[in-house]
DNA sequence: CCCGACTCTCAAAGCGCTTTGATAGCGCGC
DNA sequence: GCGCGCTATCAAAGCGCTTTGAGAGTCGGG
């Protein structure tokens, strides 16, 4: 049923039928109700691409999911987040497209997805310190926001971010508070602009303690588990083994505590863990009681939060740059205790 | 620029230009060239929306992610899913669209797609023992391919799915072979069907080696970490402990794991697991050798493939039902061992 | 009784593409 | 020299919607 029949079956006009259904004023209430009520009854529903074709609007968001050629690996978070600005694209009308592109051809990709025409917004993913697609973006036009923030950017943009820096500084204090004084950072990939803040608070703590920080405890890759276990094994065999693990995902520090295991040692006694926590709805830091110690901050959420912004922007491109900070929460689990006495 | 831009710039009718872009054999080779030469350097790329409209193709898939309102789970295989497809996509230039929608809304959401005229075709996820959606879609005339099968489906229909049973009855084989007796199910939710051929799978074996199968030892609950940790920890804490489990996830596998090394036990001496593994790319059962013993099936490779199918169908909704049966590899890591003696 | 204001409805243009049906130009055979 | 069959191109219609600009009808004030 297109909007031709409907209005012939009620003898109507496409205009007046059309303006019924989007609440334009000049309609009687009475017409209104006829049409919505025909509407209804035969399960009308537009054409999208007719419409989007002549409002100019597309009504979808595009998300380019970037595939590390290297690694094959789909950013975990995807799906979370995915699933949180879905929840706000359903409730506003808009429909959600995904590109999964190699790392490689992202730029062709936002091109298109503007040349195209088959967007009115994106949002960026895993923003680096230097992150070319920000001025990419803004010259072509598209608008967007990005989950995160990108500090060397020269322009301004609208961003959603946790506050890394402050998370990590308050995790290690934690852990110095706990009498701990080599402590481990398993960061991610330090291109990526949260490595960078994530790292910086770690420093920034130890410096606030009067202690150095040292590279032989620094680690920084791709967030898997292997490299949890393969860093923590390298380390806790060395000569002057961390008592304390600040990992970036509970993915890595899955991986620290079966090196743990495997070396017989136990957590939270012999060597303690405390991981970011984007609370992935698969993957639960324990039911009722956390296991592991850690910061939290809710990616779904962030995903609401980001498309709701984002779909603002689209509504008025004119208006100032949003960003909006969220604060990461500090919650003790079974994997942090006071720091071993020395033997 | 669009087309009536581009053809005036070129001094030639639309008609010529698009023929000439879309490989019409009426066009002079030399025409051609240069109508290519002049979109490339304008950068120029049809509007989806309104090429959709002339033409009646979407050239869109749609995925339907529902949510469980009970538990806000995504689906973990999501994410890696929808990375294999979305390169088929890419190569074959179709778009993805994705709906998040609560369990409840997915009939309405289809019907919509289906109205909206913006999807070609659909892939149906995680298919029930008897599962409506079936019949819907067949209903209403939207190609789809299920990721899984309908045991109880009455209609034809096309799908791809791994032999769930067979990977089962193998796995369990091997731990019998192992000598172990007691060998625990953690299923998933077991009106999936998945499931229910894991089932069967399991108890086949048992019943071809004499044993019966006993309810205490089977669970089928969400698969979560949680959930492995607490079945494990009960049933090890029971009067007559299993010496192996079977998972259906590697999360699962995951908090299997917690329970034994929580109870003092170790893995593969004390207890046995062999795990599925959907080889998702951000939770990889070790690195170069395996961590658990699995029945592995590449759930990306899943989505290539059933993405080529859909085009396919696609391409010519006449064609008979396609279907495509993959077998799961199995793979000895340090998880599995003989059977402990009794004492 | 007429005119202006207001309400409700409509026909038609336009969004950017594809596709149909028509046509101009050209060489070739008879 | 004419018609035929090609080849290469074009104008225009149509996809299903929104939106503009106009028109028909009603009502009240002067």
């Amino acid at each position: 049923m297109n909007l031709k029949q409907l209005s012939e079956t009620l003898g109507l006009s496409q205009t007046t039928v059309s303006r019924a259904l989007n609440g334009y004023p000049e309609v009687n209430e009475e017409t209104r109700r006829r049409v919505m009520e025909a509407a209804r009854r035969h399960d009308y529903r537009p054409n999208t691409r007719a419409k989007s074709l002549a409002t100019g609007r597309a009504m979808a968001i595009g998300h380019v999911i970037p595939i590390s050629t290297k690694h094959e690996i789909v950013n975990p978070i995807f799906a979370d987040f995915i699933a949180g600005a879905g929840e706000t694209y359903t409730k506003m009308g808009y429909d959600m497209l995904l590109s999964v592109v190699p790392d490689a051809d992202q730029a062709r990709c936002y091109r298109e997805m503007k040349a195209k025409r088959n967007v009115d917004g994106v949002i960026l993913h895993g923003p680096h310190f230097d992150d070319s697609r920000i001025p990419l973006l803004t010259e072509i036009g598209l608008p967007f926001i990005v989950h995160g923030r990108s500090t060397n950017a020269a322009l301004p943009y609208s961003w959603l971010d946790v506050n890394s820096r402050r998370a990590f500084e308050r995790a290690t204090g934690l852990l110095l508070d706990l009498g701990h004084r080599r402590i481990a950072l398993l960061n991610g990939l330090e291109h990526m602009d949260f490595a960078l803040r994530r790292r910086a608070g770690y420093s920034a703590a130890l410096q606030a303690a009067g202690l150095e920080t040292d590279p032989a405890l620094m680690r920084s890759e791709e967030m898997t588990e292997g490299y949890g276990h393969r860093a923590a094994m390298e380390m806790l065999r060395g000569d002057a083994p961390p008592t304390a693990f600040l990992t970036s995902s509970l993915i890595i520090a899955l991986g620290v505590r079966r090196a743990v295991e495997e070396l017989g040692l136990k957590m939270g006694r012999d060597v303690s863990i405390v991981t970011h926590d984007d609370e992935l709805s698969y993957l639960r830091n324990g039911e009722d009681i956390p296991i592991y110690t850690a910061v939290r901050s809710s990616v779904r959420e962030a995903g609401r939060m980001a498309a709701e912004m984002l779909i603002l922007r689209i509504a008025d491109p004119t208006l100032p740059h949003l960003d909006r900070l969220l604060e990461a929460e500090l919650t003790i689990g079974q994997s942090t205790g006071p720091a071993p006495h020395r033997n």
